[in-house]
DNA sequence: CGGAGTGTTAGTCG
DNA sequence: CCGACTAACACTCC
């Protein structure tokens, strides 16, 4: 699931409580899971202090004093449930419906800390992983992806510059490459693709300059309010501090096909581009 | 029951 | 370069 704003929100929670602590423990129920061997985690992670908790795109790097990173990635249904020994829970990702305990029967990875406190990983589809990466090769990781968008380096020049390669494209495929901007997915690609008021079908070398504007600054403002309203979660899953994301009941049009349009009441359309549901306004994007 | 669809992304093929 | 399609997997919805 989660996109930027979600894995921003648990980037934020799980640093609050893993900072400074020493992990003492790891368990690994499907080892599919890890990119790396297991003996190698055991090695890297055992004993490592958490320096700090980081996001990028939709990376989760957790940064060890053994000199290695932690990389996380939830795909479509990871989820990263902490709970401290005296039975406080933060979690984040995709809620799993009537599934709030852990560990449970998609919990594949669990870290424990010296302070007593766990974090479960669970991940239905099993899609996501795990992966150590060391100071060198994580700059050239984190070098194949484009701009942070909510960083000074989205800049609306070098958002066209970027978009200018890739005229002949369809704005909607261009904003769900990584490359392009880093972060969006599925929701916030159709919702920032509302704000602007841009079919998500249009060729990027359609698009006038005033719309790329207002894309530029869509994006930006989407991610913003979806980050205050700590994420989008489907179905109705709440955590045990009862404190998962918001952000759907703020949604334009992203899974409201055929709800009326929040702007001029006419029904939302459902389309598919790039393999994926697409979700927009006939009468209010262009 | 069967088939389509689901928040991701890497890979193949034309 | 680009898009269409598939695969990884489990589950829900119609």
């Amino acid at each position: 699931m989660p996109e930027l704003p979600e894995v921003e929100t648990i980037k934020r929670d799980l640093a609050s409580v893993l900072v400074n602590q020493r992990i003492n423990y790891f368990k690994v129920n499907k080892p599919k899971l890890l990119r790396n061997k297991l003996i190698f985690f055991n090695h890297y992670l055992l004993g490592a202090k958490i320096l700090s908790v980081k996001r990028r795109a939709k990376l989760l790097l957790i940064e060890l004093s053994s000199g290695y990173y932690l990389i996380i990635h939830l795909k479509m249904t990871g989820q990263l449930v902490w709970r401290g020994r005296a039975g406080g829970v933060k979690s984040g990702g995709h809620p799993i419906v009537g599934v709030s305990k852990v560990p449970n029967k998609y919990t594949y990875i669990t870290l424990g800390l010296l302070n007593g406190s766990k974090l479960f990983y669970n991940d239905v589809r099993q899609f996501g992983y795990w992966q150590l990466v060391n100071q060198q090769e994580i700059e050239l990781w984190l070098s194949k992806y484009g701009p942070e968008p909510l960083s000074s380096s989205f800049t609306l020049s070098r958002f066209i510059k970027i978009l200018k390669k890739r005229s002949r494209s369809k704005i909607k495929s261009v904003l769900l490459d990584q490359k392009v901007v880093a972060g969006l997915g599925n929701i916030y690609v159709d919702e920032s693709l509302f704000l602007a008021r841009i079919k998500p079908d249009r060729q990027v070398a359609e698009l006038k300059l005033q719309q790329l504007r207002n894309l530029h600054r869509s994006i930006k403002q989407v991610l913003r309010r979806a980050i205050m309203a700590r994420g989008t979660s489907f179905s109705n899953y709440v955590d045990a501090l009862g404190k998962n994301g918001s952000y759907w009941q703020n949604r334009y049009v992203y899974g409201r096909t055929d709800e009326p349009c929040r702007r001029c009441g006419r029904a939302i359309n459902k389309t598919i581009i790039a393999g994926r549901g697409t979700h927009y306004c006939a009468q209010c994007q262009f």
